[in-house]
DNA sequence: CTTTGCATTAACCAAATGGTTAAACTTTAT
DNA sequence: ATAAAGTTTAACCATTTGGTTAATGCAAAG
């Protein structure tokens, strides 16, 4: 392990490696404090306490999965050239950090009270509405069929995001390797496009 | 609380609840002999220990899991009649245990083992097998568009099954309540059967 | 009624775990 | 060189937690 970054960052990398991986709950200071390769009491020094350090990690994965999505969602395309790249861009993204919606998603439940807290820092999502008000716009045009916005918006998140959490029982099902499971991923940034497009064709 | 069932039944159930809600690792044993009613003890008198108890509950919620989608899934219909049944049945199924897919995804995280046992007690899958292959055929035919029947089953799963995983997010970001989640879920049934076999129309 | 065997409980135990502290070590400033 | 400030560590502490036990309750069999 090369010793290049600062005792502070080598914590909250080896927190966030530890807490993506077992969860709030599963998660031992001990076990972070090895991954980091130093002293347990170290953690309380620059971070206070489990909960405080798990508030960053947190703060910083949530912000990682939104903020990606909202720059796509706002740029300046076409209905359907936007839908590919939330698509392809969502999906790269989660093919770096492949534990983050397991890991947002269960904390989330465990603990509704840190969406709550998230959105009264950040106005809430507010080229999200816009994005919405889009697609109903075209429906109504003929553009795209009429779907009820959510709704589509609920099939794009899911087609891109459940594979990730699934992945342990695709393994486990169809016995498929990191390799296949690569592969897979990477198709599915066109497949996925492809498919919802089909589907919304008037 | 009826006091109806035996105490076997009632810590099964109490188990299953706090299992279900916060995991392995968050589920204390004191927890669920509150929830049954019981002494602590009583547990380990009927069960030994927690990760006994804890296997049960999983086995039970992923054989009601599967077992849903095998019978459904070897019923003799064309292929788009047979799609709607599994839509239709597995959001169905969801929907009266909302909590089972984010619970058998992380727990599946935390210890893949759980699967690979699985399947050395049932057998591989066989039916999962014949309509991968009969996705595969249609393609052929031209019945539908030609998809990797893997791909196509991920799609179908990921629709039905990701926006229970998702539902604290949905409840957060757009402020979802039970009812409206509920009437989300029952459109579902029929506007994910639909975005289906139109993405797959030939 | 009493004995026998199972069910249930309160009290207890040992290990794990989040957190603290005092001392040692390192770096920086004077 | 030395003092001061910040960093790191081993040892320790209090609480939580899974698990055990010995005693009590209780129903059915004798």
């Amino acid at each position: 392990m090369s010793q290049e970054k600062s005792t502070e960052e080598q914590i909250i990398a080896a927190a966030k490696k530890i807490f993506l991986q077992k969860g709030l709950a599963g998660a031992r200071m001990q076990d972070i404090a090895d991954e980091a390769g130093i002293n347990k009491a170290l953690l309380h020094y620059y971070y206070r306490s489990k909960d405080k350090l798990f508030d960053i990690v947190f703060d910083e994965a949530f912000d990682k999965v939104i903020s990606r999505l909202s720059t796509i969602i706002s740029t300046n395309m076409s209905l359907p050239d936007r839908i590919r790249s939330i698509v392809r861009g969502y999906i790269e993204g989660l093919a770096e950090n492949p534990h983050l919606p397991l890991f947002i998603l269960n904390e989330l439940q465990q603990d509704p009270e840190l969406l709550i807290r998230k959105f009264k820092a950040k106005p809430n999502f507010p080229n999200l509405q816009l994005f919405l008000m889009e697609i109903a716009r075209a429906g109504e045009q003929g553009t795209i069929r009429k779907i009820s916005p959510i709704q589509l918006m609920i099939n794009i998140l899911s087609l891109c995001v459940f594979p990730f959490a699934a992945r342990p029982l695709l393994k486990g099902v169809v016995g498929m390797d990191d390799v296949q499971f690569r592969l897979l991923t990477e198709e599915r940034k066109e497949l996925v496009a492809d498919f919802i497009l089909k589907a919304i064709e008037p």
